[in-house]
Formats: C-alpha cells, structure tokens, sequence
DNA sequence: ATTATATATTGCAATATTACGATGAAGCTA
DNA sequence: TAGCTTCATCGTAATATTGCAATATATAAT
C-alpha cells in the first residue's frame, strides 16, 4: 500500500502534518534559515550555502513554496525568495497550539 | 541517489528535521494529541481511536519513542504509553525558537 | 540575434515511508 | 497447561522522497 490515509483524519491534523513535512528535511531547515535572515537572497546563493545542486534547491523551494511559506518576484533576472511572513506566524502558532495541549499529569513515573 | 545528505547539515538542523518528521504524518499528530490528552492509554485504544491497523499504531509509536517523546510502563498485560514532558517542553522550545528567528524586512512587497 | 546567467522541468535511480497480514512473545485467567 | 489478550516484529507491496544530470525556459547584456 504505501499510502497515507488522509481521509480518516481532521483537515488540522493533516494540514499541521503537512507543514511539519515540510520542515522535516534539513535542507529545507536551512533554506528557511537562511531566508528568513536575508534582505532578500535568489536562488543561486543558495546552491552555494547549503551544498546541493542547483535542481535539487529548485525542488525543496518548491515544496516550501506550496504551503506558502514563500513569495517571491523577479528583479531583473534574479528571484527574489522570501518568506511570506503572515503564513509563518499561522504556522507558528499552529505548532505553538499543538506543543501548548498536553496533560502534564499522565501516568508519571 | 535519494539518501538525504544529512552530514553536510548542522547537528540542530537534523535534529529539528528529525523532529519534524516525526509529526509529518496525521496518525502521529493523532496518537500524540490523543495520548496527551488521557491519564494513560494502551495500544488497543489507538487501533480503535485512530483507524489503522495494530501493526501500524506500534510502527508509528515507535517512530514517536525514536525521538523520546513517549516513555511507556507495562501495566500488568497492558502498555502504558505517555509522553514525556521533559523532551516534550525541549521539542516545543525547538521549534519556538526556528519560528521567532525571522527578519521581517526582508523584501516586503 | 547571440551569449551568458538564473531558475524550472524532466527523467531516472536509490532509498525511505506507509500499511497490513501473518506470526511471535509475554502476561493474564481459568 | 491451554486459551485469551496485547503488543512487537517480519515480510512484502505500494507509493513517496531525495538527488542529480540533462535539458528547457527566461531574462539581461552585448
């Protein structure tokens, strides 16, 4: 089988595991990392800062790119990537809520 | 090739990845919210709760106790599985810290 | 128009993940 | 002991992910 069976979870329980994939490779850590901490920052400087190839970049920022982490614009021939800034609060709240909801008092040993 | 290159990623990087993966999947968001919510619970009651086969619940739980969120007792023939606050908190604080590390200037649009 | 540079797409190979039936191991109950 | 329950592990199939070479596309500069 192999595939995940979406349908018999909530939208939030398959939206926040949906980010957390996102995140759930280092290389797409580090792109956030080093976006989020630019003026602004195109993609090739990104094949030297992380050390994958140029195709590889390409495809993780597009993964980035479909939770909408991302928006970009062309300057010249130049893509200016940066992180959308209203969707990363929803996600960190997101994240913030799910870490926030435990019951500190099951079965402590 | 399709091996992640994690070696050429920080430690932190990996870790949070690691992290990550472990909630990028609704079954886990599931069994962790279901688990942190009662005073103690048995795999039985996830297969029944959550939908998936025994053998899928354990595999799951074992992706969860991989990262030392769970820590689990026998309690006569059943298994206690609860999280562990401690490594819980550190995860929470983690993943805070990614999120508040962003430079809102950057090209605003 | 031609060339150079930047990014996207395609195709493919290697590996990882997801899921479950079958089976195994461990403890309780009679 | 025998049977029952609970959970883990094995084996296997389907699908997803990761990575890159090759190639395509798009803009800029000459």
């Amino acid at each position: 089988m192999g595939v995940s069976k979406t349908h018999i979870f909530t939208t939030a329980q398959n939206e926040l595991a949906q980010a957390a994939k996102v995140l759930a490779h280092p290389a797409r850590i580090a792109i956030l990392q080093y976006i989020s901490q630019q003026e602004n920052c195109i993609c090739n400087d990104l094949v030297d800062v992380i050390g994958l190839s140029q195709p590889t970049i390409s495809q993780h920022l597009n993964e980035i790119k479909k939770i909408g982490l991302l928006q970009g614009t062309y300057e010249g021939k130049n893509l200016c990537y940066c992180i959308d800034p209203k969707r990363w609060k929803e996600l960190h709240l997101s994240f913030d809520a799910f870490f926030s909801n435990i019951n500190q008092n099951c079965c402590q040993i």
